[in-house]
DNA sequence: AACTATTTATAAGA
DNA sequence: TTCTTATAAATAGTT
């Protein structure tokens, strides 16, 4: 519509296709609001130009956010909420190992040992026999070796943290119920606790740590 | 346009609001269309009726996923992929917090040990020669009350499984390397490793747990 | 879903 | 850019 009639492919013309995007752009936002308020439905549009510079319409009443949430909640089929479905699957399962991990390292620390039976409880006791004789040896190796690297080994501070122990620090509490504040356990598992405060809540997603 | 002029307000017969929303609908989608390819131009086009119908429009060689993401990125404005993002952190923060267990239980274990000094294997040797003591005395105990409840406690089948160990098994293996075969961790520990194939990928999302 | 009289959008020119 | 205007396109009301 106009003087003459055009292809509909791209204006080679940079002022022109400049133009003409002004133009056009400007005709559609009408077009966009005409639509909203004759039929009263809810109109997103964003329009990216090849210079990466937006134009915006979102009908009146509404916020851009809302329509998107609301497009991602009518089609549940869409990328996204899949995978929040994976993610939070995949969040679940790492909270379950989590969770058996530490239960482990209770019932190694002589937690939690109620549920075994004899049996299980004579096999921890066997492999704890033969894992504290393991690191026993490692002690007496180390010894004769670290005089002349003494110095060097104290100033690392490598350690690996915890971090983000999350509820109420069950596991915290129980390597403190066996452990009578012995110097390694206090240097090396007392975790630290970042982040601790900034976790904001996610919508429907249980994000609390396993 | 049409055979009259129509004022710019909500159509109250809804057979005809809804038959200019069709008519309207279609005009822009295809003014939307014709802009992106006139003026290479990337859109994004939803609306949402009264009754909760989407339709959209996306201009092609995009994704509606690409331009909200693009929009927020240019806008700095956070709509959901914050969602995203914090999900994904957890999941980080988690994988970390479960790679520090592991390399816990299996130092509780006797692996993992070259990076100890003397005072940690001093440290690590006490505490595990306390709890060692702590499962024997809980072993006495048992047995003491465990003849009239033994056949039940046989029957019980509620172990926890480790599943989804995914990388390779580290853990699996650094278990393997300290226990000669105890019947405790053959029963107890060798981790069940089910939901191992059907782990598809994430897109850009690195999911391998920690 | 078609038709068509009219209105509206806009291409080209200034 | 903005305005003008001839013309193309969209569409309101009708069938």
């Amino acid at each position: 519509m106009g003087r003459g009639k055009i292809e509909i492919k791209r204006i080679e013309n940079s002022t022109n296709r400049q133009v003409t995007y002004s133009k056009r752009r400007n005709g559609i936002f009408k077009k966009a609001n005409e639509l909203s308020v004759l039929c009263d439905a809810k109109v997103s549009l964003i329009m990216i130009s090849a210079n990466d510079k937006i134009h915006e319409y979102i009908s009146p009443s509404t916020t851009t956010k809302q329509i998107y949430d609301q497009y991602q909640h009518i089609k549940r089929i869409d990328l996204w909420s899949s995978h929040y479905e994976k993610m939070q699957a995949n969040l679940n399962k790492l909270k379950e190992i989590n969770h058996n991990l530490r239960r482990e390292i209770r019932q190694r620390t002589g937690g939690d040992l109620n549920g075994l039976s004899f049996d299980e409880l004579r096999g921890l006791e066997q492999n704890m026999e033969e894992s504290v004789k393991i690191v026993r040896d490692r002690k007496y190796r180390v010894i004769g070796t670290q005089t002349d690297t003494y110095k060097k080994k104290e100033a690392r501070n490598d350690d690996p943290h915890y971090g983000l122990v999350d509820n109420g620090g069950e596991y915290e509490s129980a390597v403190g119920q066996a452990n009578g504040g012995s110097q390694f356990f206090a240097f090396r598992l007392q975790p630290s606790r970042p982040n601790l405060h900034d976790r904001g809540g996610y919508g429907s997603y249980d994000l609390r740590l396993a």
